[in-house]
DNA sequence: GTCTATATTGTGATAGAC
DNA sequence: GTCTATCACAATATAGAC
């Protein structure tokens, strides 16, 4: 991201954030603009268009959306505890971008093939095989129990994702159900919940 | 919702379904006119206006979208099996309203406000200090781990919903991943491992 | 580079003929 | 009730002065 000039990165500043927030048709130039404090006009001079700049912005903001994953599956350490780690980093990961799992989610309803675009190409880079391979091998010698992919893909992402998309709403729930945590507590303590749950998951059943 | 004739129903339905799938601001006017089969300034003389014809709809839909719990809750079951229950049974309500949780969390980025006030009209029905009550007698019993009622709701709502908001791209995934299961099997296999997970979790763990 | 002025289009809404 | 014609307004985008 070399942007050329001050006010070309002011301006992206604030188009990502309020597409972060609002979503694409619930932004209008002139927001950009305010927030960016220029005129409206002179933002077709940097961005050609409202959608070359979205398409900018959301270049830069999905980057952040996906648990990163390669550094802790290439780890010596067994398939359960790199699950566990995957799901806790990605919680922590997703503590300063509150806003990412909302905002995937609208993308995803208004252009899929966008989503699946970019999953993919995160995903070049996975050796789905060799996971594959330790799971054989840790089933075999009775360390895990047998998982699909998919699921366990779907299962991290909802345990770690829905507590930030509900955010807005939380701390009202809170306080309905009589607790009085503030949502980084809740946070913290999730981290702890996934881990547990994944783990008695993955632990195979003793016969 | 007696509605006074067949046009204003059709209009109501091509409504309903219009804002599921692409919510308010992505709906105008005229896509409604053209799926209900009417002129569009006709929908003014039914509906006053969009957003009365959006809150109608509103109501309607989001009648479907939390887990129906109340029916469970009093049954003379333990309170690991209610929550198994409670779990599936959202599930398999979800299964013919596959758009609704998308839309949920498209509205309550939109306007979170209203569906915090619908949640609390939805839960004046549940006796929570009855659920805590149970809860201390079976902790008690060494019958259950205790558990943070917050985190339990929202724990649910990921594990179920989060398949039906993927939706749109796990057909893709499947692909990727070398599997070839349907939507539907992965629901029905879905099931399967929300209630282990959470029937594992809730079993306290032996010292 | 940044602004003012303006073009163009899309959308919600109303008035009035039939 | 349903349509045509029209209004009012907001939003993207462009042209051109400075």
């Amino acid at each position: 991201m070399e942007l050329h000039d001050d006010t070309e990165q002011r301006i992206f500043n604030a188009a990502q954030r309020l597409f972060l927030q609002k979503g694409l048709s619930e932004t209008t130039m002139q927001d950009i603009a305010d927030l960016a404090g220029i005129s409206r006009t002179s933002l077709h001079y940097y961005f050609r268009s409202k959608d070359r700049l979205f398409e900018k912005s959301l270049n830069n903001l999905i980057r952040n959306i996906m648990p990163r994953i390669d550094s802790t599956l290439a780890k010596d350490i067994s398939l359960r505890d790199k699950i566990v780690e995957i799901a806790t980093s990605y919680i922590e990961q997703l503590r300063g971008n509150e806003l990412l799992p909302g905002f995937l989610i609208m993308e995803l309803r208004r252009d899929p093939q966008e989503i699946i675009r970019f999953v993919f190409s995160e995903w070049t880079t996975i050796d789905f095989q060799s996971i594959k391979n330790q799971m054989d091998r840790e089933v075999e010698a009775g360390l895990i129990r047998r998982f699909d992919i998919s699921q366990m893909v779907i299962t991290i992402m909802g345990l770690c994702t829905f507590p930030f998309i509900c955010e807005p709403i939380l701390s009202d729930v809170f306080k309905a159900l009589g607790g009085h945590q503030t949502f980084d507590n809740f946070i913290t303590e999730r981290k702890n919940i996934v881990n547990q749950m994944l783990s008695l998951w993955l632990t195979p059943s003793e016969k």
